[in-house]
DNA sequence: TTCATTTAGTTCACGTTGTAGACTAAATAT
DNA sequence: ATATTTAGTCTACAACGTGAACTAAATGAA
C-alpha cells in the first residue's frame, strides 16, 4: 500500500528530490533545482542547506557562465561523508570494493584464489578479512560506511544462495556467515553486475545484462529498475530452453541454454581445459574453438530471442566470460536475432560486450548502498541535527 | 524523476491513500482507516468527507459490532458517481462494457460478427454506434464516464496496434477512429486480459495470462502491476523459441510457440476447421484433435519454462480458446514444466484455466480506467468544490 | 433505571512545512 | 557610475496534519 504523507515524510521525500536531481544532473544552483523540481527557491535554499550540513551535498564555489546577473553557486554530491561496501565472491578470486557518494572508488582490493569446492566457511574467512580491511581504511579517511552487498553467482532468495554451479554450494546463507559491523546484504551477481553497467557502464534506462560463467544468469533493467519477479528469481537465462530434446541439464531439463553455451559446453566443444586455453586456442585461429564460440552464439542466439519476445528488450550486455569471447560470439548471435526478430518489431535489440567487465559486479553491489542513501537521505540528517 | 511534494500533493496522496484502503479493505469505519493508514482520526475524517462529497465513498450505515462503544460507520466505494467503458474487438465480436467504481458492472453488450478481414473503418464505426449506446445508457444512469479503453489482440505501442493477425490488419490507430466524447485509450488484450483476471478473477499479485489467440500473447503481473517492458512490447509469448529448426513461422524465424500451439496450426493438426468444430471432436473422442491439443499443450509447456526462467513466474492463467481447451492441454504442459523446472525452484508453477472467459479483456479495460481513478481521485473532488 | 465504561467521530489551537514576494547580493552591459 | 539581470535569503502567510479535549452513541453493571 502507498504511505500516507505527513509533514515529515514530506520533508523526507523533498529531500530525496533535490539529492536525486542533482546526482543526476551534475552540478546544479539553487536556482536550477528550483526550476527542475517545482519547489519555489526558498524551499530549495532550506533543502540544500539541510544536505549540505549533513554533508551529503558540498558546494563547488561560483558558476562563472560569464552571462548577466549575480553567478549561482552550484552544489554536487559530496563523497566526504558516506561510504559503501561491494563485496563479491567468484569462482577464482575475491573482491572488494568502497565507493563514496559520488561513485568514486575509495578503496578496491582483489584476492586471486580458486574457490572452486572450497567450503562456505572457508571463504567467507578470508573475504571478512577482506572487507575489514576496507573498512579500516574508510574509517581512515573519515567516511561513514552505510552498508554493504554481497555478489555470489546463482539464484538468491531470502538471504539465502539457493545453489552456486561454479563453486558446488546450496542453500548458503552467504551474508550471515560475515562478522562485519555493518548489515550485509546477499544477491545475485548478474542483477548486481546490470545495476553496475547501468549506474557506471554504458547501460541505459532498459537492458538485459548476460553473465556468462559456469551458469549463465542474467539481468534485466526496465526504466532503470531491477526486475526481479515474484519471488526474486529472474533471470535464469541458462535454462531457457534452446532445443528440447538437446543435451541433458543438471536442471533436470535437456537442451538449455548452458548445456551449449555453459563453461563446461563450451570448453569441452572448443577442446580447451581453461577459458584462457579456449582464448589462446581462438587467437591462433584454432577452428574447433571458433566453431565451439559460434554455436554457443547460436543458441545464445536463440535463447535471447524468447527473452527479447517475452521482456521487450531493445539492448543486450555480453558479462562474464562472453565480454572476451565477444568477438566470436557477437556474430552468430546477433545473426540469429535479426533473422528472428525483425519481422515482428523493425530493429533487433543491439549487442555489446560489457565495458566494465570484471569490476560490474562490486560496482554494482557498492552501488546499491550509494543509491538507498540517496534515495533516502533523512536520516543520515536527523543523526547530523542530533549531534 | 519523483517529484517533489507540495501541500495540495500530500493532501492528494492522503486522500488517494484512503480511497485506495477502502477499495481493498471492503467496508471500513473512520477509526480503522486511521489505524490502517497511520493518520490521525482528525485528519480521516476530513479526507472521507471530501470523498463523500465527491461521490467516490458512501457510508453504508452504523456497523453493528454488538461490541462495546459507540459503533463506527462504515464507508464503502460509491458506484454513483462515477464508471468507466471497457471496449474490446475480437475475430468474432465486438464487446462493451460499463462499470463503477465498486467494479459493478452497469452496462454489457456484444455484437457476434465476424471481423476477420473488414477494413478498420467499418469495424470501428460499428463499436462506435456500440460504445454510444453505453454512453446513453451510462448517462441515464446519472454517472459520469472517466474514460475508457480499448482492446485489441496485437502488439500496441504509442496508441499503433502494429499488427493483428486475427483481422489481417497492419499499423492501425485504432483508438483514434473512434468518436466519442471522451479519450480513449488503446492496449493489447492480453495485457488488459491479465488485469481483468487480477482485478476480478483469480490472479494473485503475481501471475502469468497466456491468450490463446489466433496468435499467442501474454500479459504479465508483478507485484500487482503490469509488466509491459521498455517499449510496451513484452509478452509476445507466441513468438518464443520451442524448437529452432521448427516450421517457419509468419514473423521471420521458424519454431515459434505459435507455429505448435497457434490457431491455425492446431485446426490443421487436429483436422478441425474451426475451435467448435476441434471442441466438437475432442469431446468425441478424436485422437488425432487429442494428439494435436497434448502436443500443443507440449510445446506450451516449454516456451513456459523459458518464460518461468526469465520471469520467476508462480502462477499461470491460460486465456482464449487454452481456457476451453484446458482439460486436454493442461497436463502435457505440466508435464513439461514439472520436469524441466522442479530441480532449481522446487515446485513447478501452478496452470490454470481463466475463470472470466471472454469477459476478461472487456474488465481489465474498464477496470483500468476505475483503478486511474481510484489511484488519482483529486481532480474528481475539485470538479465538485467548483460546483 | 442510572451511571460508568468504551469506542467513534468532531473541533480547535498548534506545529511543521512549503509559498510568495520583498529584499539583498553579485555579476554584466551601457 | 548606473541600470539590468540573475541568485539567494528573509519573513509574513497559508495549507495541512496533529493531538488533546470534547461530544456522541453504544454496552454492561449496579
Amino acid at each position: 500500500m502507498t504511505q500516507a504523507v505527513r509533514h515529515d515524510s514530506m520533508r523526507a521525500r523533498n529531500l530525496e528530490v533535490v539529492l536525486g536531481a542533482v546526482s543526476r544532473g551534475g552540478p546544479l544552483t539553487r536556482a536550477a533545482l528550483a526550476e527542475l523540481t517545482g519547489l519555489t527557491k526558498s524551499t530549495v535554499s532550506k533543502l540544500v542547506g539541510d544536505l549540505l550540513d549533513g554533508g551529503l551535498l558540498a558546494e563547488t564555489g561560483p558558476a562563472r557562465a560569464g552571462e548577466r546577473g549575480r553567478p549561482g553557486v552550484e552544489v554536487v554530491l559530496s563523497g566526504a561523508r558516506v561510504a559503501s561496501l561491494g563485496l563479491e565472491i567468484n569462482v577464482d578470486y575475491l573482491a572488494v570494493r568502497v565507493l563514496d557518494l559520488t561513485g568514486g572508488v575509495r578503496f578496491a582490493a582483489r584476492r586471486e584464489r580458486d574457490n572452486r569446492g572450497s567450503r562456505p566457511k572457508k571463504v567467507l574467512a578470508e573475504l571478512q578479512a577482506l572487507a575489514s580491511e576496507a573498512l579500516t581504511e574508510t574509517h581512515r579517511l573519515g567516511l561513514e560506511v552505510a552498508g554493504a552487498v554481497l555478489a555470489v553467482s546463482g539464484p538468491v532468495g531470502d538471504g539465502v544462495l539457493f545453489s552456486a554451479p561454479n563453486l558446488g554450494w546450496q542453500d548458503v546463507r552467504a551474508a550471515d556467515l560475515l562478522r562485519l559491523p555493518i548489515p550485509v546484504e546477499l544477491d545475485n551477481e548478474a542483477n548486481l553486475a546490470a545495476l553496475g553497467e547501468l549506474w557506471f557502464g554504458d547501460g541505459e534506462r532498459d537492458f538485459l545484462y548476460v553473465s556468462g560463467e559456469v551458469g549463465i544468469g542474467a539481468g534485466l533493467v526496465v526504466n532503470g529498475t531491477l526486475f526481479s519477479g515474484a519471488r526474486g528469481l529472474a533471470g535464469e537465462l541458462g535454462h531457457v530452453v534452446v532445443a528440447p530434446g538437446g543435451p541433458p541439464c543438471r536442471c533436470g531439463g535437456s537442451g538449455c541454454l548452458e548445456t551449449f553455451a555453459g563453461q563446461e559446453a563450451l570448453l569441452t566443444a572448443g577442446r580447451a581445459s581453461s577459458v584462457p586455453a579456449l582464448l589462446a586456442a581462438l587467437s591462433r585461429g584454432d577452428t574447433a574453438a571458433a566453431e565451439a564460440c559460434a554455436a554457443a552464439g547460436r543458441a545464445l542466439g536463440v535463447a535471447l530471442t524468447s527473452a527479447v519476445n517475452l521482456l521487450d528488450l531493445d539492448r543486450i550486455v555480453l558479462g562474464g566470460v562472453f565480454t572476451q569471447l565477444y568477438p566470436w560470439l557477437s556474430g552468430p548471435a546477433s545473426e540469429v536475432l535479426s533473422t528472428r526478430l525483425t519481422g515482428l518489431r523493425g530493429a533487433p535489440p543491439v549487442l555489446s560486450a560489457s565495458r566494465l567487465g570484471g569490476d560490474a559486479a562490486t560496482l554494482g553491489a557498492a552501488g546499491r548502498v550509494v543509491h538507498r542513501v540517496l534515495a533516502e537521505p533523512a536520516p543520515f540528517l536527523a543523526r547530523v541535527q542530533e549531534a
